[in-house]
DNA sequence: TAGCACCTATAGCATTGCTATATGAACTGA
DNA sequence: TCAGTTCATATAGCAATGCTATAGGTGCTA
């Protein structure tokens, strides 16, 4: 139960706080539990990293290292908005991967360490929609779109690893994802009009339906019981109500 | 230095936390604190919320209350996507306003708790969304929308928070905002284009139909055919474009 | 060998969350 | 009116926590 091998006391303690940070649970992690499991004691902790703060920023630190690794260790496809496809997936996968050093990294706030490495990771962001923007790609500033591209991931990683690993759908991360992307992107994005507001009762809805229907030759459902369907789509649009 | 008014310790205890926490900037706020700014003793504190974890749950509680009600406490515009702007405002405006009551709520993750309140945030921008959805402005499920919109919701408050208050840069909220908007929307008519990346219309015209009849209870169909009805509309409106 | 900087251990302090127990107050039924 | 019961608060103290004052090795240079 201890994590010797001749490494010096300095990484064991690394480690352990690492181990230990990683299979809490969200508990809190005592310096007396690092110790033990580094098989060191007390003052030599405080010796090294003059704070249990210290010693999770350093934590935190070599996390972000292995984060930054990650983002940059993949060919550029020479598109660098599918570039940004791959950060954005990496950085879920980092946060649904390691939640607990996530949550310090991105969750938590302490008004100093968190904003650097926040600005840090935009910059990597950023670093990438430059070259989008020197192609043409960019509708925006390369920094405003890091900037809204991170914060969305951050939040979309947040979510999935909030919910259970089970009901996890990444969906969610890769909707979002070509939402952002799209809207900093310079395709021929036309304005927002909100246009004729529907009404929204069941009978006009059916109808578009089955108009819908009609025309498209979808292929979701059989003969039988797309026949079925459209009865039942007849029957509710030419409800009294 | 103390909270009297008469008031009953319960609610002391309540303030109490929520003061402190609310300007301990980060740091974390101990049991005797509390107490002692509540003039009531640690029993007490322990008779009526069990735990530490219970005093702050109902503190947290207490501001989802305040959440949700400014969340609701405006007219509906009739544009329902335009109600979610608001929305999104809201809560953006919340995060900033209350910044360590909002890191507890969305910024800490403590497994059971926290997606209890999230889902509630979801039900809220769902319940709006639906009615998007009703009027044929909505090209993807309402909760698929609305999980996507609430997660770049919190990043983007998270984000804003964690930078001094005179760096602070709306424009990054609005245009997270209205990408999201824009993304979950129906192209509005103006012409159809059909090809591009929005959805067959079959698709929008399913979706609107299926958040027209959750929410009109039609009695045209039996219940079971019902059943069968919005298992077929569920398999349409989630085809591949 | 002596001196010196570095690293680690022993032991203990103040604070933390929490509780076993007891005391008071308010209500209930006779 | 009063004993019994329940609710609410206080006294005092425990175990665990983060941290440290002090002292003891260990290896290097001279």
């Amino acid at each position: 139960m201890s994590l010797d091998g001749q490494l010096p006391p300095k990484m064991r303690l690394l480690r352990a706080a690492a181990e230990l940070l990683a299979n809490s649970g969200g508990a809190a992690v005592s310096t007396r539990q690092i110790t033990q499991l580094a098989g060191v004691t007390a003052p030599t902790l405080y010796h090294h990293f003059g704070d249990k703060e210290g010693l999770f920023d350093a934590v935190v630190a070599a996390g972000f290292e292995e984060y930054v690794a990650g983002e940059r260790d993949f060919a550029p496809s020479g598109q660098p908005l599918e570039d940004i496809r791959r950060m954005w997936d990496n950085h879920v996968q980092f946060g649904l991967n390691q939640p607990e050093l996530y949550l310090v990294m991105f969750g938590n706030i302490r008004p100093e360490s968190r904003p650097a490495i926040v600005a840090d990771a935009e910059a990597l962001m950023e670093e990438m929609l430059n070259k989008a923007a020197a192609a043409g790609q960019l509708n925006v500033q390369p920094r405003e779109a890091a900037r809204s591209i991170l914060a969305a991931n951050v939040g979309v990683t947040l979510m999935l690893i909030a919910e259970p690993a089970s009901e996890r759908n990444l969906e969610l991360s890769t909707m979002t994802r070509d939402a952002m992307i799209f809207a900093v992107s310079a395709e021929p994005a036309s304005g927002t009009a909100p246009g004729d507001t529907g009404k929204s009762s069941v009978v006009v809805a059916a109808i578009a339906l089955n108009a819908a229907l009609q025309a498209s030759h979808s292929d979701q459902l059989s003969s039988s019981e797309l026949k079925l369907f459209l009865e039942w789509l007849h029957r509710i649009s030419t409800s009294p109500a």
